[in-house]
RNA sequence: GCCGGGAUGGCGGAACUGGUAGACGCACCGGACUCAAAAUCCGGCGGUGGUGACAUCGUGGGGGUUCGAUUCCCCCUCCCGGCACCA
């Protein structure tokens, strides 16, 4: 074997090997050999050009897992694919004056050989990109679907509108309110749009988040209030308008404070806001006002309360006290009803805005031995669990419980109101006025309205030569798109424009990997594969596209389709991967980002960083900190240019060390360097070992049948030992202990003691044995080395076999035992030395060993001991 | 604003169910090798006091529970992720 480290070569000739053998092809089946099965997935990419370090972090996770369970004897399934269809090729293609099919075939391509240089175990027969029309015809084929179950529906939606290019803008399209690309002003429209009627599925989503053991609980936290069930009341507030009779509808979760009502507010959509607008100038300007600034819900929650009266009354429906209506700007015309009852005294935002306007503060509900005031709101004003209600006639006294009850009551016997379950998941919008993404499958005809394409016409395929400019969608300027006849009466008609949100292509593919090529959605392979045994990706995605997919998983469970209910058994979010930031004011009072690798970084003795500087101009740049890596900071990292320096294992070796997979990742590049030292360590022992120790090896191996000298079983009770916390560890996916794990392997076998009279042939079988594991515990995350080693030092325990496929090591107990250990002996808590005891002494032994100590007599400094505390294994606590 | 998460040496991080805080690595310092440097190898490395054994403080800040708290409870500060048209 070659003396030196050479990554390239090792990486080439594994990869070679795995390519030629056809190893990373999952099988079904009779082929599958009984093996329990594995399906292991992270989030596909979206093809943006190269990879970044977040999907190779993402990715060598996957794969570590995949190798890992593959060892442990699983039938693994590694696919991957692309989530094609999306906005920045649409920005890209206006910029490049490139169509994004091209731009985003070509990423693809690019990418892919990425991928297959970092040496991922991916089968890639079942390659597939959201963007190819054998893919999204099954996104089509649903949709129509879930139209003929009432799942799918049109209704209207509001966007972000820019008035100049005159077209809808993604939030993140839209900067402090205005459009990116012409800086004006935003304003909220509403336009005809399909959804997908998530909230039918809301109890069940939310219910089976307990089923989810193999969750972050985080994220099930998180799912659950998205969803967001809440009990409460909704009730209406009558009045007369017009000589008629209506009723204003609100809803509360805090009904006991419904005597406290002195105002109502409703949202500018509001049909009551419109009414008042009609002969009042002032109020319909501030209604124009409202529909400036974008839909976000963040911008929404941040911004200043404003409101205005409308000057209309409505009644209260338990004191029949007149109340006035306002318009709120913060009163979201999507949540429940539109409109809101305000409480003063009991709800922060009501508070603020009554002081703003004037309107009375009356107190409803009291905690004993705290003083209501009107200068500043207070916690407990809000507090339901603590106060009972005041000048609440006759509620006063009840609690928060009996006061909801006796008030729903009430309310009911009026018929003005119920108890109400409301929900705060909004059903799923999925129409974008944007040209690259799934067509949605419907034609207008001007006799028969909205018709959905006939299953023997899909997929409707998108052209893929539109160039767009940024100025509605291309898709309605192309005439052999749009024109067409009507399915059901023949006459000309009009295909929609508007494509599906991404979201809808990323909420199922992980079902078509299992069955690829079917000529169904998916096909039986599906029900063997799913669900997804290991799902991996970023925590970005804790919400939306899975919650989407959970969603998507049941509509298909309730149409026959597959027998799963939920699509993920276990799942780890990943942390994102963060670089330092450098940067420094321009005259123009801009910011001017420097990358890491054009700044110099001074020093104190202590090695801390005390300044930095510009290579290019010697001049000084401020440390910005810390921040994820992205295009505009110039603080990425290019996954090609480390992998072409250290090779991919450095890469993926670094990656795993670095820091614990949920957690973040600081990009540091002399720790790259230092498990690429690591690495080079490893060959270089290994190349020792297969020169200086191998030849010794005696043809009938007896490691374990007796006992070795000291310092030989001190070494393989430290392997063994350091491999038992490794595998404790490879089960909490903590693989950052388990790189560490592995050097402290190596460090101790590079002290392998020689000479002394220890029989060469006992040394070489013992470290022989030390690196069949070391090797073994690396072939997950340096997968190349480990294959080279594995094979170079004829490490295979059957022939022929590669570390892929080699069995995963376990601890022997008989290497760990030892006849004395060391407790840790504290007094009062303080520790104060350590004692030797016999591994079999009990409790009563401990005691007088460690009250006899020296250490023990000379803290005690003669005082008694009034109780030890004896924690076996570990310490030893007196107490005096 | 709301929901979720985080904070440990100069840095990344470790510490099993409450039991030796700082494993492992990086940086830095000292030594060996070298004409010299790099690489490599050996040693040191939280603060303060002490020649030293040792003492004492120390896990974002404040309080509590406990024989014992990075870990559990309460309050606060700052940072990060999400907020429904970025993916």
């Amino acid at each position: 074997m070659q003396p030196q480290y050479q990554p390239s070569a090792v990486e080439q000739a594994a990869q070679a090997w795995w390519t030629e053998h056809r190893s990373f092809l999952a099988r079904e089946g009779a082929e599958a050999k009984g093996r329990p099965k594995y399906y292991c997935l992270s989030m596909f990419p979206y093809p943006s050009g190269k990879l970044h370090m977040g999907h190779v972090r993402n990715y060598t996770i996957g794969d570590v897992l995949t190798r890992y369970h593959r060892m442990r004897g699983h039938n693994v399934m590694q696919p991957m694919g692309w989530d094609a269809f999306g906005l920045p090729a649409e920005n890209a293609a206006m910029q490049n004056q490139v169509p994004p099919a091209k731009w985003t075939y070509d990423n693809i391509s690019y990418m892919k050989r990425q991928l297959q240089s970092l040496g991922l175990a991916i089968d890639w027969s079942r390659e597939l990109a959201t963007c190819q029309p054998d893919y999204y015809r099954w996104n089509q084929w649903l949709f129509l679907r879930m139209l003929e179950k009432g799942i799918a529906y049109k209704k209207t939606q509001v966007v972000n509108w820019d008035p100049v290019d005159q077209t809808v803008l993604a939030n993140e399209q839209v900067i402090d309110g205005r459009g990116w690309r012409t800086g004006a002003v935003v304003e909220k429209r509403e336009i005809p749009g399909y959804y997908f009627g998530i909230t039918q599925y809301a109890d069940e989503l939310l219910s089976a988040l307990d089923t989810l053991s193999g969750w972050p609980e985080r994220v099930r936290t998180m799912q659950a209030n998205w969803i967001g069930k809440s009990h409460g009341v909704r009730f209406a507030f009558p009045y007369e308008l017009d000589a008629k009779a209506g009723q204003l509808w609100v809803y509360t979760t805090r009904a006991d404070t419904i005597m406290g009502v002195t105002f109502c507010a409703v949202a500018a959509e509001h049909p009551l806001a419109a009414r008042a607008a009609r002969d009042n100038p002032a109020l319909a300007a501030f209604i124009d006002e409202c529909r400036h600034g974008s839909v976000m819900e963040a911008d929404m929650a941040t911004m200043e309360k404003k409101g205005m009266p409308t000057g209309l009354f409505v009644t209260h429906p338990l004191t029949g006290a007149r109340v006035e209506v306002w318009v709120g700007n913060y009163v979201l015309m999507t949540y429940g009803d539109g409109a809101v009852m305000g409480v003063p005294a009991h709800d922060e935002r009501d508070f603020a805005f009554a002081k703003k306007y004037g309107i009375d503060i009356r107190q409803v509900v009291s905690v004993a031995g705290k003083d209501f005031s009107l200068d500043a709101w207070q916690e407990w004003y809000a507090d339901k669990e603590k106060g009972s209600c005041v000048n609440s006639g006759r509620y006063d006294g009840l609690g928060y419980l009996q006061a909801v009850d006796a008030i729903a009551a009430d309310l009911k016997a009026k018929g003005l109101g119920d108890k109400q379950v409301q929900w705060r998941l909004r059903d799923w919008g999925v129409s974008r006025q944007r040209y690259w993404g799934c067509p949605i499958p419907i034609i207008h005809c001007p006799a028969c309205g909205d018709v959905p394409v006939p299953d023997d016409q899909l997929p409707v395929v998108l052209p893929e030569d539109c160039v767009p400019d940024g100025s509605g969608n291309p898709l309605a300027r192309r005439s052999d798109f749009v024109d067409c006849n009507c399915p059901k009466c023949g006459a000309a008609a009009k295909r929609e424009t508007d494509t599906m949100d991404t979201f809808v292509d990323s909420s199922w593919y992980y079902a078509r990997f299992a069955s690829p090529g079917a000529s169904t959605m998916v096909d039986e392979r599906a029900a063997y594969w799913m669900p997804v045994d290991q799902y991996i990706g970023g925590i970005e995605h804790a919400i939306l596209h899975l919650l989407y997919s959970r969603f998507w998983t049941k509509v298909m469970r309730d149409l026959g389709l597959v027998s799963y209910d939920e699509p993920f058994a276990n799942l780890l979010t990943q942390g994102m991967v963060l670089n330092h930031i450098f940067t420094r004011r321009t005259d123009k009072g801009g910011i001017q980002y420097f990358a890491p690798d054009e700044v110099e970084l001074a020093l104190d003795a202590a090695g801390k960083v005390i300044g930095a500087k510009s290579v290019a101009d010697g001049q000084p740049v401020n440390y910005d900190g810390i921040g994820t890596m992205s295009k505009s900071k110039r603080n990425g990292v290019d996954p090609q240019s480390l992998i072409e320096a250290y090779g991919a294992d450095t890469a993926r070796f670094y990656m795993m060390f670095a820091s614990p997979p949920e957690q973040t990742l600081e990009w540091s590049d002399s720790s790259v360097e230092g498990a690429y030292r690591f690495l080079r360590r490893v060959w270089v022992f290994g190349h020792r070992f297969a020169t200086e120790m191998k030849p010794h090896l005696p043809s009938v191996r007896t490691l374990g049948a007796g006992a070795l000298p000291p310092e030989l079983a001190a070494l393989r009770r430290e392997v063994h030992l350091v491999l038992k916390q490794a595998n404790f560890d490879f089960g909490k996916f903590q693989f950052n202990t388990v790189a560490s794990a592995a050097m402290k392997m190596l460090n101790a076998i590079e002290k392998v003691p020689a000479g002394g009279g220890l029989a060469p042939g006992m040394v070489a079988e013992v470290v022989e044995e030390a690196l069949s594991i070391l090797v073994r515990l690396l072939s997950p995350i340096t997968p190349h080395l480990a294959h080279g080693l594995w094979t170079e030092l004829g490490l295979a325990l059957e022939a022929g076999q590669a570390v892929l496929d080699a069995p995963w090591p376990e601890p022997v107990e008989s290497a760990l035992v030892q006849d004395e250990i060391e407790l840790v002996l504290q007094v009062n808590g303080k520790l104060r030395g350590s004692v030797r005891v016999p591994a079999s002494a009990d409790k009563a032994a401990i005691e007088q060993l460690a009250l006899a100590s020296e250490a023990a007599v000379r803290a005690m400094d003669g005082k008694a001991a009034k109780r030890v505390v004896v924690v076996p294994g570990r310490l030893v606590n007196i107490v005096a």
